[in-house]
DNA sequence: CGGTCAATTGATGTAGTTCAAGGTTAGTGG
DNA sequence: CCACTAACCTTGAACTACATCAATTGACCG
């Protein structure tokens, strides 16, 4: 007995080898799920980059730990991700689950021979890859930019557009980490973590059920949450170019 | 009569096609030079990714503007550097001439042609991916973490790193951006990035010819600038990661 | 029931921003 | 050659968003 998600089956309706496959994910397909309990390292930055892994299910966390012992979160991964792209020989952050997860992993041999061998897949490699440089840039703006609440907006709307199905749209999301790992992802404190949620909730922008531990938020007004996000409805090109003097030499 | 720059007759002795080059900046090799002047766009963020170009002579910057009207300055790039790998269909970012510049440009056609085709090229391409990856990754480790002071020195450590030969040991560097550039780059204010140099200054760190427009900045202990850049004599893997909670589910 | 751990809340401190002014250099035109 | 202007940089004073320190709450668990 085996359980299949089904948007995987609409991708590749049929077995296949690594070589053969039609997407990406493919080349994950018969690998075996490796199971991780929360908290559990995946592989630390520094180690030498012998595998690429997919997140079958769960979430982990990606960071740096920092010569004075602060961690920097640099990115969030969930179901369906893929972990390991445009590393070097080794590894730019330390990976860990969040809370438990399930992960296929294959050689960075294999997914490497996989995708020059076979031309259909290397769009979606560099699709991929140009998608986790465009992260990195947008959490740049953040870090440089934003506020605090405007963080944590943010925050909950990329959560939101990331772990919904296209087309659905859910009013309650479930966040696997936890405040501090909030916090270390948005370069802010625990505690300002705590008062800016305290203060979307007087807003009325969302709710949080008071049950288990604080990790269930309510959007109750998505659209305010989206303002308050501060993107100003996704960028504005070509205009407000002018900003910013001209460097005479 | 032609001008040759010292280093590229040792990379590539004979005149190459793209599709023999030895290495990236061979694919640029026969492909005219175009000067920019200062402040000169060279694309917008949200343009068609047509082209890959390569830092002839000067320096870029790379920025957003963000809905505000406010700049967020992602990167530099100097001579030799190339603009445009990780990107997709789009510009992530503006790229526009510091100073005069020079650079030359090869469709992303024949680019992606040169690497895909030539085995050689492909260690070379996903080196710089992942360098700028990484690159990225120091950029939010700086701003989630690091005060004014450190955000100063560390730009003027890989300033002098980047910007000087393997074995070269300059005193004196010229910066080519103006405050504002360093402000916007840093996170930082434009009186923030004054001040502080001013206190770098008086702690004997740098001096600043006060001749030009202290775009001359000598350092004058380099050991003592390393350490106040905070990075902990490069990262302290397997040690310090027992931070951070394992957060239970 | 006491212990633990995450989250919240409150009180206080401060690094960096904001606003405002002054200084230096370079360019321009009389 | 000297006003006049325009960039760019620096400096000072006041303010503020967030950090820090400290205490409390609430859920879970042996």
């Amino acid at each position: 007995m085996y359980i299949v998600r089904e948007q995987k089956i609409i991708a590749s309706p049929e077995m296949r080898t690594g070589s053969e496959a039609q997407c990406l994910r493919d080349v994950f397909r018969q690998q075996a799920s490796e199971h991780l309990t929360a908290g559990k390292s995946l592989f630390l930055e520094g180690d030498r980059a012998e595998h690429v892994f997919e997140v079958v299910e769960g979430a982990l966390r990606i960071f740096k730990i920092i010569s004075d012992g602060r961690r920097v979160i640099t990115g969030f991964l969930y179901s369906g991700d893929i972990i390991g792209l445009a590393v070097g020989q080794r590894y730019l952050y330390s990976a860990e689950a969040i809370s438990v997860a399930t992960v296929k992993r294959v050689s960075r041999r294999r997914f490497d021979l996989a995708v020059t061998d076979n031309q259909r897949l290397q769009p979606e490699f560099f699709a991929l890859v140009s998608d986790e440089m465009a992260a990195a840039q947008d959490q740049m703006v953040l870090l440089s930019c934003k506020n605090a609440e405007e963080r944590i907006c943010s925050f909950l709307l990329k959560f939101m557009k990331h772990n919904s199905l296209p087309g659905e749209r859910r009013r309650n999301i479930e966040l696997p980490m936890c405040r501090q790992d909030i916090a270390d992802y948005l370069g802010l404190t625990i505690e300002t973590v705590s008062r800016t949620f305290t203060k979307l909730i007087q807003k009325g922008v969302v709710s949080i059920e008071n049950s288990a531990l604080r990790h269930t938020i309510a959007i109750e007004r998505p659209a305010l949450l989206a303002r308050l996000a501060g993107d100003g409805e996704e960028v504005c090109w070509h205009e407000g170019l002018m900003a910013g003097q001209q460097a005479g030499h």
